[in-house]
DNA sequence: CTAACGTACAACCATGTGGTTGTAGATCAG
DNA sequence: CTGATCTACAACCACATGGTTGTACGTTAG
């Protein structure tokens, strides 16, 4: 998971896995689209490789880049774990405010 | 957008978060459950602060640690946009295997 | 007041990162 | 075959990162 969120760090790597979501593209083509190196846009795609965010399988010569929403799911998933985690604590708080428990009698703040 | 996710990237960091979540911690007690020094555990909230993931507010002579839960669902909400560009994809691809215009005479790789 | 506590910050180090260039292997066009 | 294309990978560099230790400052306890 360290791997998934790292990968998606980047601007470059975030605009990588939008564009090969919509549809898959060659190595060569996602290089044409940055103003660097093709190395180094090989390297974002084999760290989005390497945190299973892209896949990459052989056509002829040229290597598609495809995503794999699963991972991406994966990740969307901890986030709204955290979000009801949240919303947990916000209940219990309420809980605690709205207190119709025996002793009411003391009002130490409760902003 | 990208500060969030290096935030994220680490096991640590998420561990703070999903504590502070549950509820606001000093950056001592904290610190006490890791097994690294303070001051590397203060670098970690310091990451987490600029990524605004968490807040400090003094209290006394500590340092309360809060998650603001705002940029955590902002996150998870890019992720989630993303997942609706794949089904999105999946959608047109499933339009054009129905193919119901006027030419269906040619069967091109439909896999 | 002094001592202990919680925090902040600087300096330092090993390692990883994002970028470059260069070289080399497959594969397609002619 | 030869040459162009797509890819892979190594070497290198500047810089950020995650960790350490040490020092300093404000705050609370006695």
């Amino acid at each position: 998971m360290d791997k998934v969120f790292h990968a998606l760090a980047d601007k470059t790597r975030r605009d990588i896995v939008q564009r090969v979501l919509v549809s898959p593209q060659s190595v060569s083509v996602l290089a044409g689209e940055y103003s660097m190196s093709f190395a180094a846009v090989q390297k974002h795609v084999a760290v989005l490789e390497r945190a299973r965010l892209v896949t990459k399988q052989k056509r002829g010569r040229e290597q598609l880049v495809s995503a794999d929403p699963d991972t991406l799911r994966h990740a969307s998933q901890l986030l709204d774990r955290y979000e009801q985690l949240w919303r947990h604590r916000v209940r219990a708080i309420a809980e605690i405010l709205s207190e119709d428990t025996d002793n009411i009698e003391d009002n130490k703040e409760q902003s």
